[in-house]
DNA sequence: TGCGTTACTAACGTCAAAGGTATGTATTTT
DNA sequence: AAAATACATACCTTTGACGTTAGTAACGCA
């Protein structure tokens, strides 16, 4: 296996909404009432979403906030799981006290 | 429509899995290797799940990360849907530029 | 009875990050 | 030329995630 390069929200919000529909970040920060500021960060990777992003983003682009959620989640879920993989062998499953 | 209470992760992990499993926040709080204090604070409310607490959780009760996120997911925006209605409101679906 | 483990809460303190406003600098459009 | 578009940087405030420490209480057992 290897391993992903661990692509984070605001790299797909550019390269899969953003430039196939042909909007800039400062016409998405106008329409959704977001700072510009935010939109940068996110699409450079320094910002997460935040579920107001989400919402402003789900209604603007027609699709859900659960789904923009989920992006994060799944990015924040592989970056803890490289950081801390040691850590998390010694956790044990539940199993009921004998 | 009723307006559900809008049920927190904290509640979910103390009536759906500690109680039923017989598993007391201290024993969760020792074997997953999280301090007492972010459980208790999570069981009542005051404290989020993160990336960190959803590997530890899901590994504990083998279940997936993505589950416990979800619950926060799914909190988080009917917050914020419930708080920022109006503001949601104002803002509409993309459009190609005529 | 007394010691140790379990169980939980409360009170600090630190640091990262989410949030905004303001500003600067181009480029494009009117 | 003026106004709107486009993006970045700097600064500040507030929230919250995190940990450590300390405190209380109850139960288990030797």
């Amino acid at each position: 296996m290897e391993k992903l390069p661990n692509i984070h929200p605001g790299e797909i919000l550019n390269e899969e909404f953003l430039i196939p529909l042909g909007v800039t970040a400062y016409r998405l920060a106008k329409e959704t009432n977001i700072p510009q500021t935010r939109i940068s960060e996110i699409i450079k990777g320094k910002r997460r979403i935040t579920a107001d992003t989400a919402l402003r983003f789900s209604i603007f682009f027609g699709n859900s906030a659960k789904f923009w959620l989920g992006l994060q989640d799944d990015f924040d879920i592989e970056n803890e799981l490289s950081e801390k993989q040691e850590e998390f062998n010694s956790i044990k499953l539940f199993a009921i006290a004998s």
